[in-house]
DNA sequence: GTTCATATTTAGGATCTCCTAAACTTCAGG
DNA sequence: CCTGAAGTTTAGGAGATCCTAAATATGAAC
């Protein structure tokens, strides 16, 4: 357990292993409680060889900040977890920012708050959060850390999956970061706080048929699933 | 002369060498005209011993970036200089919207800067640069290079040290990225745009002594002499 | 309980940026 | 011209992060 992890201790590297720890850990995205992560897990989001990934777990269980252990996984210790939540405040109040203050599109803003997550300084961070209003949620719906690094409770939400047809519910988070998939949903205009219906849901390689607003359009299966849904209304168009 | 110097293709340190020789070249911080830069000069500014940057200077040269003559000193290309001015522009523009949008005091900004600049996209830089209404100056009085590189003409104007006692000026731009300068400074008031006399110049040991608004203070001449002014009014109190 | 496909680790390297110590070049003064 | 101080380069290395190829462990299917 190395002392000194006061701040600027850790490389863009370790901080983007902690948080991509964090991220599979806690159910692909979703609410977390420690899960063991695979190396394989980890090369694959790193976009890294699985030998990468285990020279970084050995270096960061030295550090303290994970329990690694050879051919099981690797799980975050309290001090990673809070690097990791650091880091993840970074990026979502950093994609909030780039909204709202500089007019990105939701869907442009994850590139860049990759890059910028790791170089601001805390000062920065507490500006952008102040201008925002202390926002406990992201663009995409994705819950911040507050400064305290507690997560906010997550409403109720299933996934457009799960509605029954004919039932509706409104857009409260888009969990996927692929940007072709980002790129779509912005275009169909779809996005947090927007009202969907589920028409019909079809076998995994048809997809689901869904309304919006005045439009039908139907949605690769995979899509439909990180869409994320608190139910409002029930059948308006059985 | 490499051919793939699109972008993105040079490392944090690489981009620093060349502001910095850039800088260094254009006598202190001011206008520019090619001077040959030594490598004692580079390590002392990036704070590095000189026999790295003797490594950096080959790649540079190697990469096409710097003209370099061992024991002469280093010089930019056309290459290197538009790869400098687009990472200044950078760091200015971050200065100045981290002063307008979010509040920053002006002697803060710089080491923020310094860190962002090598990390922001060229969508960042243009929606900054939008916002701020396309500025030609920094907070610091710095001039701005434009979206196509080109240095805004400087407003004449002499170093502090250069007024007659009696004499008063306008300040336009403080030259110092010294923190404990800035600092200062920043306390006392003084700041581009507000307006100074020259009360009297002493020995170097002593420094300056000079009004601003119903105040006087005696400043370290080396400091005096970062600050530019634009002469004003004349003897007002001579 | 073997066996085998898959996952993982080890071993050995490459590149980047920085370092120290020692050798060399330059240039001004005598 | 010689000398010496200052500045510079060469040589050799360190740590970070990534890679490939080869060796090894795991666990499910027979």
């Amino acid at each position: 357990m190395n002392p000194s992890l006061s701040k600027g201790a850790l490389s863009e590297a370790q901080e983007d292993y902690l948080k991509q720890i964090l991220l599979l850990s806690s159910g692909g995205v979703g609410n977390l409680e420690p899960a063991m992560v695979s190396t394989q897990e980890l090369a694959d989001r790193i976009e890294v060889k699985p030998a990468s990934v285990t020279g970084m777990l050995k270096k960061l269980a030295e550090l303290g900040l994970v329990e690694y252990e050879a051919y099981k996984g690797v799980r975050l210790t309290e001090a990673g977890y809070r690097v990791a939540l650091e880091v993840l405040r970074h990026h979502r109040l950093i994609e909030a920012y780039l909204c709202q203050a500089l007019g990105y599109g939701w869907e442009e803003v994850h590139a860049e708050a990759e890059r910028l997550e790791h170089h601001i300084s805390e000062a920065f961070e507490a500006r952008i959060a102040e201008w925002l209003g202390h926002p406990s949620y992201d663009p995409h719906g994705d819950p911040i850390p507050s400064a305290r690094l507690e997560l906010p409770a997550a409403a109720p939400s299933r996934r457009l999956t799960a509605l029954q047809n004919g039932e509706s519910g409104q857009v409260v988070r888009v969990a996927t970061q692929d940007q072709d998939a980002l790129n779509l949903l912005a275009q169909l205009g779809i996005r947090p706080g927007v009202g969907l219906e589920m028409l019909t849901l079809g076998p995994l390689a048809e997809g689901a048929r869904v309304r919006v607003e005045q439009q039908r359009y139907l949605l690769p299966t995979y899509l439909a699933q990180m869409i994320w849904v608190t139910p409002v209304g029930g059948q308006d168009a059985g």
